[in-house]
RNA sequence: UGACCUGUGGUGUAACUGGCAACACGUCUGACUCUGGAUCAGAAGAGUCCAGGUUCGAGCCCUGGCAGGUCAACCA
């Protein structure tokens, strides 16, 4: 590797991190043969979430920038906790934010055999011995931190008698717990993990892959490592709480082989944000107790959950280039994840109006029964995303919150005696306002200027505000599910003694039932985006009907009327 | 009171082998606008955890502190 190929490997735009420095460095000494190989490591036991696609777009991000080879593993070595739901989601996700493995599928189960010899070889080399101590004690004999461990009185077993016990322990003699196999290292080290670390536990289950086939099951530790060195792993990107394992997965690599190739373990820090929990046991407890509507739900930080709740890929691809990856465990502001998605969607959203909160407008001076098209732009950004016709008449409806009987100074929208425009459409002037027996606002009725056909009027008569609105006739009668963050605390899971659930905000989802539509949106499909002009991004649900729509929010539109407002 | 790791505007990341702390989000102005969106122009906001030291010069190097995180599942 020369200096004068740098510049081609670091892609212009794209921010360089810690990593890919360590790797060109790697390269430069000419580790590994030069090459780039990594993987991205899930275990089937959840749903991907955010803080994997970070991960994800690390993993195959680096094998792109450095012309290698990113692979998909499941690290299923633990078949109480593991489904194969999970590893169908967890491909269907990797797919979506738009990386291929190609042929690169593998398991860790795949390795259950040579795993198993590896470990006979350990025992043969005095490096491993079965331990018939209970659980309890041998944590006891691990000490602490701070108190060197104590041996195990099984540690000396001779070899025969290992090997006896150990095949013993695979043909299904003993019970679970019965005993383990640990690797002989160092009572005394002050990492814990290399105080002779269990490195195989017998485990009833049934596995979903290999079945019934085995009933000793290796663990992390004993897996990780040797699955990168088959595979030709030569990076091992994980985050930063498996830092103190890394003697540990060298400690393995090593009794491989001694000398050449070596995998590289490299931690990073994990993805934190703010209003959201990020680990799967307590996304886990968000879904079993109900608190969502399943792992999909829009209001979780699950892949599946942003797509369903209109993500993109590109805008979590974008976010994750954004955020960079360091060492420094922090926490990362919501509002980046949805400056990423307003900037992907405001350029590709097909435009739409949609009325979410109704207020009925009749136009008195509008001929009864008549109606009209008139040309709407789809999408202001993109002009090749052409126009469209939207339908007119004399009944329409507009957003309660543009309308007000008693208006403050700034405000700018309807009001009596008040014009405006209706969006592509005509110049109307507040008349009447009609109101029920409560003294509720029920319609307004409103003159319009018929000269201002297509938003502007031929005397240079300006107005100060457009409303979106929709034709009462012709609308598509649509439920709209606006969902605000799903906790009320910035970080809900930073509070000792109290458990996160304490924060989740009661109103993080809204349902409203009585919106209406343009009839553009009859064409769509579920997951196609949309932005309802002046509101915000919806996508359509899979929850949708022909008879009736459902829309999700994505994101608001940026709202300096609505900031302006909250400072009072 | 052990090992390992981390400390740069409100948040996240930069700063080549030491050379005036940069960028993005957010915040705040203003311009423009048939989305109070987008766009454009601009502003405020850190002297880099602390204390010493080396140096003409330190966020980068050295020493000593302080703070935070991780590790004591037969989880990953």
């Amino acid at each position: 590797m020369t200096d004068s190929s740098t510049p081609e490997i670091l892609e212009p735009g794209k921010k360089s991190n810690f990593i890919h420095l360590q790797i060109m460095e790697d390269l430069e000494q000419g580790k590994n043969g030069s090459r780039v190989h990594t993987r991205f490591p899930p275990e089937p036991n959840g749903y991907l979430h955010i803080g994997h696609a970070k991960s994800i777009c690390l993993n195959f991000g680096i094998a792109e920038k450095f012309g290698g080879m990113c692979n998909l593993r499941f690290d299923d070595t633990n078949p109480a906790k593991e489904e194969t739901e999970y590893v169908d989601s967890i491909m269907e996700d990797v797919r979506w934010l738009g990386f291929d493995w190609e042929d690169r599928l593998y398991y860790a189960s795949d390795y259950f055999g040579k795993l198993h010899e590896f470990a006979i070889r350990l025992i043969n080399e005095g490096k491993a011995y079965v331990d018939d101590q209970d659980a309890e004690t041998i944590s006891n004999q691990k000490g602490t931190p701070t108190r060197p461990g104590l041996e195990s009185p099984f540690r000396n077993r001779p070899v025969n008698e290992n090997l006896d016990l150990f095949m013993k322990m695979t043909n299904g003699h003993f019970g679970e717990g019965d005993c383990v196999l640990r690797a002989k290292i160092d009572m005394d080290s002050p990492n814990m993990h290399m105080r002779d670390p269990i490195i195989y536990r017998i485990i009833k289950a049934h596995h979903h892959r290999t079945g019934n086939k085995w009933c000793v099951y290796p663990m992390y530790d004993f897996a990780h490592g040797q699955s990168d060195f088959w595979e030709g792993i030569t990076h091992s990107i994980c985050t930063l709480e498996f830092e103190v394992h890394r003697p540990l997965y060298n400690w393995f690599v090593d009794q491989l082989q001694e000398t050449g190739y070596r995998p590289r373990q490299i931690e990073f820090a994990r993805l934190n944000l703010t209003y959201t929990v990020m680990s799967k046991r307590k996304l886990l407890e968000l879904v079993k107790d109900k608190h969502v509507n399943g792992w999909d739900d829009p209001r979780m930080p699950t892949i599946s959950g942003l797509r369903r709740r209109g993500y993109t890929p590109e805008s979590i691809r974008n976010f994750s280039d954004r955020i960079g990856v360091t060492k420094v465990d922090g926490v990362i502001d919501v509002s980046l994840l949805e400056y990423s998605v307003r900037e992907h969607l405001n350029k590709t959203a097909q435009r739409v109006m949609g009325v979410v909160q109704p207020l009925k407008v009749v136009l008195i001076n509008y001929p009864e029964g008549g109606d009209e098209e008139l040309d709407a732009i789809n999408n202001p950004e993109d002009p090749e995303m052409g126009t469209r016709k939207v339908p007119f008449s004399r009944e329409i409806y507009i957003e309660q919150d543009d309308f007000m009987e008693n208006p403050p100074k700034k405000f700018f929208r309807l009001s009596p005696g008040n014009e405006v425009r209706l969006r592509y459409a005509y110049f109307i002037t507040c008349k009447n306002v009609v109101k029920d027996e409560n003294g509720v606002v029920k319609e307004l009725h409103c003159s319009y200027d018929p000269a201002s056909k297509g938003g502007n009027s031929p005397d240079g008569r300006k107005v100060k505000s457009t409303l979106h609105w929709v034709s009462a006739r012709h609308a598509v009668k649509s439920e709209v599910r606006m969902y605000d963050r799903l906790f009320r605390d910035e970080n809900p899971d930073g509070h000792k003694d109290v458990d996160f659930k304490e924060f989740i905000n009661p109103e993080s989802l809204k349902v409203l039932t009585g919106c209406y539509v343009e009839p553009f949106v009859r064409t769509s499909k579920p997951l196609d985006h949309f932005q309802f002009e002046r509101l915000g991004y919806f996508n359509l649900d899979f929850d949708s009907t022909l008879e009736k729509p459902v829309f999700n929010l994505t994101v608001q539109l940026r709202d300096s009327w609505a900031k302006e407002q909250n400072k009072n």
